[in-house]
DNA sequence: GTGTGCCACGACTAATTA
DNA sequence: TAATTAGTCGTGGCACAC
């Protein structure tokens, strides 16, 4: 009963919006909606199906398993000798990691750098590579993809019509590439990188890609990367580490989980701010220190004086005004955590992702949206407003509970919540 | 040679269950 | 409440097209 086989290769088609839960076991019928979640299964409930023979010849599924992945085996423990031993010739200079090839290093310098240009349309999560958001579209938001289409060449980070800001943040010439071929520090535009991609705004209406969104996720990621998950939550906003010194091994660690927040960060977060000024004051703050930007100093350690005008003027997606909103970057967290549900393009957002990120009337809006974000119809960006609308007044303002509910920590965290959001921005 | 996308794996986290 | 289960994401290898 070698079924598995078949599922491991037939269920893989996610693309099909419909395919979803395709992972059937077929000795206790269970469903799992990945392959990994099936296979996880395989292994810890049919462990025996290890043991089966694979049709094409291998002893055991698992091993035969093994033979399609075909990777080239680590360059020091490889004992098959057919298999031509291929060298690593590529290394990273910022960790000790070696690669076959180029590109595989460039792709890798994401890890250092941090940068994520490719927005989810749906849920504004950010992605490192533009495969991962359309994996991500596929698992995460395979059952709206029938209203709005999957992650498409052309319908990529911002599928939105905007020509300004659909852009995949590709379209700019990337440091990293530029940075990796010159071999020039990666932080002398890492930390710039965030506001010099167009990116990201998937919105246009909501105004430029906006350093709002943009550096933000990147900023707390950079921040909460460096974080312990138990304390996180206690110094999410202190200055980290310097990631370029962490061994690789605990770059990736860090680097692991930075779209995911962690609960507590995203509640410390929200304290945070609401313990700060306004986010519009605040952003006037930042724009007269941008280096203190948690973000920045996560990754502007060696950052170099110079880059960020021309970087971000690089971007004939950025016009003068959204430069000055690339200075908001403290705001950025903030927006980059809220689970909202881009909606379509509309010229009523009018422009500067500032106004629409910060109307004047969040201070008074109510939360209404505190029983479902389904409740706050108009509005393109309706939901944005709960969080800044309650931050700072008075003593009272860090009680959780008068952060609508949809903007609890717990919907806001990680994209595996973010599927209750849609369900009410669905409505 | 490069860009892109698919795949697999490991790790983390949330949800579920005992 | 602890253990288990399941979903998601980050990362690297690689095939393919240009």
């Amino acid at each position: 009963m070698f079924h598995q086989q078949d599922h491991l290769k037939s269920q893989l088609q996610e693309s099909h919006p419909a395919s979803r839960q395709l992972f059937h076991c077929q000795e206790c019928r269970k469903q799992y909606n990945t392959q990994l979640g099936y296979r996880r299964h395989l292994v810890a409930a049919h462990s025996a199906a290890s043991g089966l023979p694979c049709p094409e010849g291998s002893p055991s599924l698992l091993e035969h398993l093994g033979s399609h992945i075909d990777r080239p085996p680590p360059s020091e423990g490889n004992s098959n000798t057919t298999v031509p031993v291929r060298e690593r010739k590529y290394s990273c200079e910022r960790c000790d990691r070696r690669f076959y090839t180029r590109k595989d290093v460039r792709r890798h310098a994401v890890v250092h750098t941090g940068r994520r240009d490719f927005l989810c349309p749906r849920c504004a999560q950010r992605f490192g590579r533009r495969d991962h958001l359309t994996r991500h579209l596929k698992k995460s938001h395979a059952q709206e993809s029938g209203l709005m289409p999957p992650c498409t060449p052309s319908s990529t980070p911002v599928a939105t019509p905007s020509p300004a800001t659909q852009c995949p943040v590709k379209e700019e010439p990337s440091p990293v590439a530029s940075d990796i071929g010159s071999k020039e520090p990666m932080e002398t535009f890492s930390r710039d990188m965030y506001n010099s991609y167009p990116m990201a705004n998937p919105v246009p209406g909501m105004g430029h890609p906006h350093g709002l969104m943009q550096g933000s996720l990147s900023s707390s990621m950079g921040v909460a990367r460096h974080m312990p998950p138990q304390s996180s939550h206690h110094h999410h906003l202190q200055p980290p580490v310097a990631p370029q010194q962490q061994p690789y091994s605990n770059m990736a660690r860090y680097q692991h989980g930075s779209t995911s927040y962690p609960r507590a960060d995203v509640d410390s977060f929200l304290l945070d701010l609401q313990s700060a000024p306004p986010p519009h004051l605040s952003a006037v703050n930042s724009s007269t220190s941008t280096s203190a930007s948690p973000q920045r100093e996560v990754q502007g350690e060696g950052v170099g004086a110079g880059g960020e005008p021309h970087l971000l003027s690089r971007s004939p997606a950025i016009s003068s005004t959204e430069l000055s909103c690339t200075t908001n970057m403290d705001l950025g967290p903030l927006l980059g955590f809220l689970p909202f549900s881009l909606p379509p393009y509309s010229p009523h957002m009018g422009m500067g992702g500032l106004v629409m990120s910060y109307p004047p009337t969040t201070t008074t809006s109510p939360p209404s949206s505190s029983s479902g974000l389904s409740s706050q119809a108009p509005g393109p960006f309706t939901f944005f407003q709960p969080p800044q609308a309650h931050v700072p007044q008075g003593p009272g303002a860090h009680n959780h509970s008068q952060l609508p509910q949809a903007y609890s920590s717990p919907a806001m965290s990680t994209s595996s919540s973010l599927p209750h959001y849609y369900q009410a921005f669905q409505q």
